[in-house]
DNA sequence: TATTCCGATAGTGAC
DNA sequence: GTCACTATCGGAATGAG
């Protein structure tokens, strides 16, 4: 049973709210030297731009470790899931262990490890090839989806309309028993998961995460692509034809990005990511309340 | 006649010379997060890099506003070089203006701006099918690469063992009539001149500068490429064939830096630039000894 | 299609 | 091939008391 430990993206801190003085009283700047004087009081008023910290508050020392093994930062987990704070390691048993992404792209991000060593050093396209692997893993995919459906009710359930009745029924004097509530919104439809074509961490991860892509993490194009195109494969992708032409994913060049929500296109590079941050901030208040 | 006003380009202060301490206690650096509080004292020691400020002293009020002007920025020397200092301004008349380089790129870096509105609006190439106009720039040219010459000749002579007769001249009990003094190095040999090919700065200027290449302005491989190749049209180029290459000089990609002096390639780009820096220190050295 | 730091590279504006 | 600022891109490293 996955605990509920509600540590999760959006503790990020977007950056802080500019106050009026900020961004009204000056629109222009200077490309030119601070000069002597007379411009550092002005110059103070200019972005310096704070740079946010990496993470809003530093995490636990054990996970802190898990950073400085680079691409094999994952393996900590499957092999001593115990020595992590529950925080982080959400669930394990002796075939996986479930954890908070570290730098979670979305309000919701968790990723299922596989422990099995023989396995879990390969990509899906391999690893997948073995049926009874496979289905253990599409099992535990499912709890999870449903765990991280669970998550997001209670996230935003009561600004949710379609949560409605259901909400009411709950705070009923004569509240029905649990399998009579209304059903609210089936949240499971708002979850995502699968594995990346080409995984930049060496030990095999499921992704399973909200769509709504809002995280202070989510930075740069390729995050987005990576899980808004078919760079992320499902698990019912698997087992994968041996000619599948995913078995060798090219590198994409600078593909358009699109909003996962109303599909318009928001461009390329950073400059469309830029856009997509703008336009998702807007997509993401109409999407909690549908 | 040119005034004497000594305030050149080592004025700029090179990087202070790191401590014992700065370079040699640790080779390796971590590139992940600073993290919690363990490691603020140990990234204290690790380079900050002071990031020298653009002029050692700020330059005087009315030469600052030069700097606003952008590309523009030379055109007010020839409108009104009675507002400038006279350490900017070394000299004027009608026709010409003649200024210290305000980012020189050479120990000493005159520019030579003439006055004619008509004709300071066009690069060398056009402006010089004026042959009479074209004279008057030569004459005022010799003139500027003398006095440079003198320049030169005051600030190394003391070091320059072909300028030791004419010391020794200089200071003996009975020291002969100007005329008679031992000529001393030939200075004017050490000073280039000539327009750029594509010039930044919208109003003409000609170049008359050392050949030593050593300021601290002289940062980029543009830079140095600029004065040490063709990109430096010498006067007595001009006026020119209508169909000389130079009337469309193409962009140069990444070319190969020369030392000026010996002709050792040092490579292109930042890297190569690194090491022009490096091997100009020595070359200076030896080249003010001659 | 790990993160972070650093340095090199581009693009803009110039009060 | 202005300068100065900023953002972007590209590689290297991946604690250590
Ligand atoms: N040390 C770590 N602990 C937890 N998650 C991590 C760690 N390092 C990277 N990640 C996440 O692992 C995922 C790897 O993605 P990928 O290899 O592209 O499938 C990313 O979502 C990262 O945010
Ligand atoms: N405001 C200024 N005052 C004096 N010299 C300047 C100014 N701005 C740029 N320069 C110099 O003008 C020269 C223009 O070079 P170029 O246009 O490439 O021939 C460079 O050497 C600059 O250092
Ligand atoms: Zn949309
Ligand atoms: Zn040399």
């Amino acid at each position: 049973m996955l605990e509920d430990n509600r540590a999760t993206a959006d503790d990020f801190e977007e950056e802080a709210p500019s106050t009026p003085t900020n961004n009204a009283s000056t629109t222009t700047t200077s490309r030119l030297p601070k000069g002597g004087k007379t411009n550092d009081a002005f110059a103070e008023l200019m972005k310096p731009k704070p740079k946010l910290p990496a993470h809003p508050r530093e995490p636990d020392k054990r996970t802190q470790q898990t950073r400085f093994m680079g691409r094999d930062g994952l393996a900590a987990y499957t092999t001593n899931p115990a020595s992590f704070p529950r925080d982080r390691v959400v669930q394990y048993d002796d075939d996986f262990v479930v954890i908070r992404d570290l730098y979670p792209k979305a309000t919701i991000h968790l990723l299922i490890l596989p422990r099995d060593a023989e396995k879990n050093i390969h990509r899906g396209q391999e690893a997948f090839d073995d049926v009874a692997f496979l289905e253990r893993c599409q099992t535990k995919e499912k709890e999870v989806r449903d765990w991280v459906a669970e998550e997001l009710r209670s996230k935003f359930g009561k600004v949710s309309v379609s949560e409605l009745a259901r909400r009411q029924a709950m705070e009923a004097d004569a509240p029905p028993a649990n399998g009579e509530l209304p059903p609210g919104r089936d949240w499971e439809r708002e979850v995502i998961s699968g594995v990346h074509a080409i995984p930049s961490m060496n030990h095999l991860h499921i992704h399973v995460l909200s769509r709504d892509m809002m995280s202070g993490w989510m930075k740069k194009s390729n995050h987005y692509l990576s899980f808004t195109t078919e760079f992320l494969i499902p698990l019912d992708a698997f087992p994968m034809d041996k000619g599948d032409w995913r078995r060798q994913f090219g590198h994409w060049s600078d593909a358009d990005m699109k909003c996962w929500r109303c599909g318009l296109n928001l461009g390329s590079g950073a400059p469309g990511m830029r856009r997509v941050k703008a336009h998702l901030k807007e997509e993401f208040e109409e999407w909690k309340e549908e």
